[in-house]
DNA sequence: TTCTTTTATTGTAATATTACGATTAATAAA
DNA sequence: TTTATTAATCGTAATATTACAATAAAAGAA
């Protein structure tokens, strides 16, 4: 059987877009990378195996999974690959999230 | 050794933080219960199992996840469990993640 | 060409996640 | 008290994730 596997199936476009997004930001070295693209615009591996402190095939690795679910972007330019963030992705999580995160405080009091 | 486990001592306190939330969102049974709740504010782990059409330990489980993260509270209240979002977490968590999700979209000149 | 630099990939060990059947626990109803 | 009703927990199988050593690949420097 299937098991171990999430039924993407029984969701809609949107529900398994938004879990994608949110999953790739659900490691503390993949929000690290992020902000270190906020505040450096580029950088590369070996930057962020400096800046972070986990071996480069983990940054390597966590990168791939950044860029998988779209939300940073990569050009190989001589030995190293230049990133940067996908603003345009970023834009369609941002849309779909703050319908989420925008919520009226004020409504506990219809709370259980 | 430790492997297979995130190095959550290598990052700060607010990484961490901003993982965990993302990561609890990481699910589109979890996105799911969410927007239930947005829609409903209240609900019983009978009424996601009609719902979502996940088994009931499933359910139990996902809830449990949202309720670890502090996204959900939930009160006993005779022989089911009363479920609702937790809003002063999700303002903690609207603090956090807006400097993220808040991005100048023009600033994809500086790209790679 | 040979050596260096940089990153991606492969392989693997340890742990975490997902899903569900079976069972338990706890309250309500008969 | 006995019988539902409801949800949590336990156990487990299948898969996914995390981390890193070792290696490969690809471009630049000597």
């Amino acid at each position: 059987m299937n098991m171990g596997t999430t039924k993407t199936e029984i969701f809609t476009e949107q529900q398994n877009q938004m879990a994608q997004m949110a999953k790739a930001l659900g490691h503390p070295a993949r929000i690290a990378i992020v902000q270190y693209l906020l505040k450096q615009d580029t950088c590369i591996c070996g930057d962020l195996v400096l800046e972070i402190g986990l071996a480069q095939p983990t940054i390597s690795q966590h990168l791939k999974a950044l860029k998988t679910a779209g939300l940073i972007k990569g050009n190989i330019e001589g030995t190293s690959t230049c990133y940067c963030l996908d603003y345009e992705k970023w834009d369609v999580m941002k849309s779909l999230l703050s319908p989420l995160l925008n919520l009226e405080t004020d409504n506990n009091t219809n709370c259980c």
